[in-house]
DNA sequence: TGTACATCAGTGAACGCGCGTTCACTGATGTAC
DNA sequence: TGTACATCAGTGAACGCGCGTTCACTGATGTAC
C-alpha cells in the first residue's frame, strides 16, 4: 500500500475511534456531529468528506466492525463447544471476556440499535437477524436439540439473541449498577439457563390462539 | 379549576402529545428540539418555558405517562388472571391490546429505553426495575411458582420484563417488519412459554461458575 | 535517475440555518374591596 | 354588582452559537517519460 493510501487509511480509522470513543464516553450516536469527530480525530471539518458522504455512513462502518467483533466472539464460543466440548457456562464466560475485549463495539451496539439513526438501526437489525439464523442453524446440529423442529429453534435461537442483545447494556453501561447484588454475568448465565431449559422441555410449538 | 388553569393544563398536554406524534412519526426524541415541539403545539417557543424547564422536563413527564399506561395493562392482566382464572395466552393477548390502545407510549419506551436522554433513560430504568419487583410479588404468590426460591423468581421476573421490554419495537415498530412469516404478537407468547416452561421445570440457582 | 505534470488528503474562509434562551410586552383572567 | 389592580399564559424581537456544506486552495505523494 503506498504512502498516501496507507496515511488515509489511519486518518479513516481515526474518525472511526474517535466516534466509538465519544459514544463510550455517554454520547449517543445521533447527537455527535461531523464536526466534532472531525475535532476529534485530528482533521478540519471539511477533511471528513474525503472518507465519509455524511455520518450515517461514518455509522455505517461502525457497524460493520460491530459485526467483525461479535462474529469474532461467536466464533471463539464455538471452537470451545466443538473442540472442547465447553458447558454453556463456559461458553458465557468467554462471551464475555470477547465482550470486554471489544467494549466500545458492544456499546455501540447495545445503544444504538435502537437510536436516532435509522440506517445505523437498520444495519444492526440486520446483524442481529443473521446471527439469530447461524444459531438457529447450530443448534439444529446439535444432539442436545434434535428435539426440536426448525421453527422452535429459530424461536429459541431469537430468544437468546434477544436476550444477550438486551442484556449488553446492563453487561457494559456504568449507568446500569445493579440493586439485585447479583453481578450482571451471573444473571445473564442463569437466565440463559432459563431458557435452554424451556427448550429442552418444549413439546412443540402451541397451537395459534383463536 | 379555574378556566385559566385548565387551558393552562390543555396547552402542556399539547406539547407533551405533540412531542409522542413526532416520535411516533419516527423521530428520535433527543433529536426533538424545543421549537418543533411548540410549533407542533401550536405556540411560539418562549411559551414552552411556562410549561416545562427544558426539554429532558417534559421527556421524563412523558416517562410518567409512560408508567400508567404499562401499570394499566399490567391491572388489565391481573384482573383476568385472579378474576377470570386466565392462562398465559390470554394474559398475553390482553397485555397486547393494552399495548396497541396506548400504541404511542409504548413505542415511546420501545424507543428511548436507550435513547439520548439521560433523565429519561434513568426514568425509564427505574419504570423497568419497579415493574421487575412487581412482578416477582406476583409471582410468588401464585401456587405454581412455589418451588421457586425468592432469588430465582427476581431473576425470572427479570427475564420475563426485559424480554417484553426488547419486544416491544418488534411489536410496534413498522420498521422490525418480520421475515419470519411469525407475527410478532405469536411469536412473544411461544417466547414466553420457553421462559416459563424453563421456570417451571427449574430446579435451583446453579451455583456460580470459579 | 531526473524532470514535469497529475492526483488528492487536508486546509481555511464563508454561507445560511435552526437552535436555546433573554427580555420586555400584551391582554385576558382572577381577586380584593 | 362594579371598579381597580394583580397575575401570568402566551407573544415577538433579538442574541450568540454550532451546525452541515460549498468552494478555491496548498503542498506532499505518485506517475509518465
Amino acid at each position: 500500500m503506498s504512502v498516501r493510501a496507507e496515511q488515509k487509511r489511519q486518518t479513516r480509522q481515526a474518525l472511526l475511534d474517535a466516534t466509538l470513543q465519544l459514544v463510550a464516553s455517554g454520547k449517543a450516536f445521533g447527537s455527535i456531529s461531523l464536526r466534532e469527530v472531525a475535532k476529534a480525530a485530528g482533521i478540519v471539518p471539511t477533511g471528513f468528506y474525503r472518507h465519509f458522504d455524511d455520518i450515517d455512513s461514518l455509522g455505517l462502518a461502525l457497524v460493520r466492525e460491530v459485526g467483525e467483533a461479535f462474529r469474532g466472539a461467536i466464533r471463539l464460543v464455538r471452537h470451545n463447544e466443538l473442540e472442547l466440548g465447553g458447558l454453556t457456562d463456559a461458553s458465557v464466560r468467554i462471551f464475555l471476556d470477547a465482550v470486554q475485549t471489544d467494549r466500545p463495539h458492544f456499546l455501540f451496539l447495545a445503544r444504538e440499535q435502537y437510536g436516532s439513526s435509522a440506517r445505523v438501526r437498520q444495519g444492526l437489525r440486520a446483524l442481529r437477524s443473521d446471527i439469530g439464523s447461524d444459531l438457529a442453524t447450530d443448534l439444529a446440529s446439535m444432539p442436545r436439540w434434535q428435539h426440536l423442529d426448525r421453527p422452535a429453534l429459530e424461536m429459541l435461537a431469537d430468544l437468546v439473541v434477544k436476550t444477550v442483545f438486551a442484556t449488553l447494556p446492563e453487561l457494559l453501561d456504568p449507568e446500569y449498577a445493579d440493586a439485585t447484588g447479583m453481578s450482571p454475568a451471573q444473571k445473564i448465565r442463569q437466565q440463559l439457563r432459563f431458557i435452554f431449559l424451556g427448550g429442552k422441555h418444549w413439546a412443540g410449538l402451541a397451537p395459534i390462539a383463536p
